[in-house]
DNA sequence: GGACGATACTGCGATCTCGCACTATCGTGA
DNA sequence: TCACGATAGTGCGAGATCGCAGTATCGTCC
């Protein structure tokens, strides 16, 4: 055992994977909280603010952002278009696909939750202080990493075989 | 719009809550397929570990270390048990809680999930190189600071109450 | 030592997540 | 142009998540 440091409260586990998912399990009840007067909840968010920044993604491009099953996408969509938050266009690259916009109700959702979020990104932000930037490229190098790994990754045996 | 860097496929929305949200989704999946075969997902995975490292947690301690609400915790305690993984003895300290401890068999499953984890976490460890430090430093800060905000936060109306 | 609000856990139920199996379309090769 | 494996999306069903409401115990103030 080397750096036995933390122990305050919250035994760390001391390693970069369980870190973020700790992070991130903070994150995301914080942000639930913030944004649940909306009807939308952490997750649910991020996608909206995502459909908001682009105009248009296909489900399985969806997937891949989140890194979700595309079951779970499937049925995010299903919910939010019986919301009247989002339309499926036809995605003119593919016809087994379609595009997924958000309606001026959708934006308005959107809207919404943003005002219980950005006071506490402006918390977070603020706490972070000059720190922040660093901490937004080291998060952005940490899941192009990971991303890697997920290509590199066993996962249910994928094209090569020869590798013994 | 200031820092519209990134898209090259991924629209970061560029902000540090997004940030780990999207870098933990990224970890779950890829810790879910590293895990799969010993029967647990990331989620239990984690809390194995810390139950692993400590001897012994209280319900509600471990639902504030992985920011879940009680009733969560309560239904991974009765899974767990179920399994035989888990075990809960009295809490010496207070009558209404318990403690909750690996079994033989809870510490024998984890090691098992530990075989799965444990390439992944070299390979990220190794990608990210010296920085690999630095980037647990930093995550541990967000963390904290994640917890203060957690405090502060309007939540549901806490103690004070003579603010408008 | 009793009253009382705060805190620890749990049963229940609505809703969400996601693996499996299936259909539709694409892209490549002959 | 047709065959065929690969890829996009979905219905379904099993199980997981978590809010609400309820019980037990604690701690504190009279």
């Amino acid at each position: 055992m080397g750096t036995e440091s933390g122990s305050d409260l919250s035994p760390s586990l001391g390693n970069v994977l369980f870190d973020v998912w700790l992070a991130a399990r903070a994150t995301t009840a914080l942000v639930d909280d913030a944004v649940r007067a909306s009807g939308l909840n952490a997750d649910e968010f991020a996608v909206y603010s995502v459909l908001a920044a682009t105009d248009g993604m296909a489900p399985s491009d969806l997937a891949r952002w989140m890194s979700a099953p595309a079951t779970t996408v499937s049925s995010y969509i299903g919910r939010f278009t019986r919301r009247g938050h989002v339309r499926r266009v036809p995605n003119p690259e593919d016809g087994r696909s379609y595009l997924v916009q958000l309606t001026e109700a959708g934006r308005a959702a959107h809207l919404d939750a943003g005002r219980g979020f950005l006071p506490l990104l402006d918390e977070v932000t603020r706490r972070l202080g000059p720190d922040a930037d660093e901490m937004h490229e080291r998060l952005a190098v940490l899941h192009r990493i990971l991303a890697g790994a997920a290509d590199s990754s066993p996962e249910a045996g994928p094209p090569s075989e020869g590798h013994a």
